[in-house]
DNA sequence: ATGCCAAAAGGTATTTTTTCCTGTCCTCGA
DNA sequence: TCGAGGACAGGAAAAAATACCTTTTGGCAT
């Protein structure tokens, strides 16, 4: 969120993170370098005095940083560990209903026009999901040969979820989470061929779902 | 960046994406309606009026956005397709097979050991893909309702490849690609209940590969 | 065509932020 | 220790943004 407070602390831990005082970092920009004063931030009747829009742009750029780094300053309290630098994908994203109607896609195929929103694909959004590549066709039709299976060992995981799970007996399988409850777990296979199968709990080494899947 | 024009453009695309107009905006936000007209965004002098950054702070409230959203707006020219971000992304791979035996995973099911290629995720790395929604039932078992199919336009296609389809009476379809002739395209559908189709090429607007789906 | 309301252009007064300036304190090197 | 320069507090003037207000324009319904 952006608060009086946030853009003030943002403005020290850029500075901070540039070596400068505050002082130091309105000089650089061209600023007057009493400008971010902590006396300063405050106006006489006590009421929040904010820096300009035009000031942080300067700040932003004296500095060549960025503003998305900026921005992480205004959302991590400088005391916790600042938020790893990926950058989130993100693609444009239509429902499929609508993607019949006039106006989305150009005559290319290529998304246009509006009323498109924004999707971030979260696959990278830690620093622990791996893949796994399909062998075989046991898991037809969902999988074919040679897909890829993007996996997030940390990802919530409810009924109706596909999963990898990997047993005690060193087993690694796909499968549909159909419940999961004390003591037991019950997988649909993805393939409607193979039956449904039970594990203890004990069985079970770890379940991670699946977030992905190539095509 | 942050430069004026951006987050102008940022204000108008904040209001736009909220059904409202500038004026609308400001008005929401407490700020007077006139705030945010065209006619005040340069001075009598020429000179660019750069909005308060409490005036944003307001508009981000008033509208129950986001930071995060509102720096989409001034990031994304609003004229311009919305742009996937370029990154490469690598996660470690491996194949099915081998992911039973030992010394691949950890206790807690996360990557160990040697013997993990890296895959890059290729979808994110063009500016052209986007994201369908899946909407309904007809998609099962593949495509699950709310799942999301990331498109992209340039790949290359073979039989077999799930394919978006939009006809040129406007109806766009999810199918796996049969076969692909001079004057004629065989589509699959991916719920077997549902039958083939064919298409001459003239009734055929655009394919479009589909590369991942969410799980 | 007319009426209503919102959006937008335009102008002035008020408020808020920056700039300019001064003084004090702190740090560091000679 | 002393001097220079930077950091920081504080005050007044100048510049810039908002608030207030009016008029014009545009869109929509009747």
């Amino acid at each position: 969120m952006l608060s009086h407070e946030r853009v003030w602390a943002a403005i020290d831990a850029l500075a901070e993170r540039y070596s400068l005082s505050a002082s130091g970092l309105a000089k650089k920009a061209g600023l007057d370098s009493t400008a971010f004063n902590k006396s300063k931030r405050l106006s006489v009747d006590g009421r929040p005095r904010w820096p300009s829009t035009e000031s942080l742009a300067k700040i932003i750029e004296a500095t060549n940083s960025s503003l998305e780094e900026f921005i992480q300053f205004v959302e991590a309290p400088k005391s916790a560990r600042p938020r790893s630098r990926e950058i989130q994908a993100r693609v444009p994203l239509l429902g499929f209903a609508q993607a019949g109607a006039g106006g989305f896609f150009d005559d290319a195929g290529f998304p246009a026009g509006e009323g498109w929103d924004l999707i971030e694909l979260p696959a990278r959004a830690t620093e622990t999901s791996y893949a796994l590549q399909v062998q075989g066709d046991s898991m037809l039709p969902l999988y074919r040969n040679g897909d890829v299976l993007i996996v997030e060992p940390g990802a919530a995981i409810r009924k109706g979820d596909r999963v990898v799970v990997k047993t005690v007996s060193g087993e690694v399988m796909a499968k549909v989470l159909e419940r999961q409850a004390q003591g037991a777990i019950e997988l649909v296979s993805l393939n409607p061929e193979h039956p449904k199968r039970q594990f203890k709990s004990a069985e079970v080494e770890w379940v991670a779902r699946i977030v992905w899947a190539s095509q």
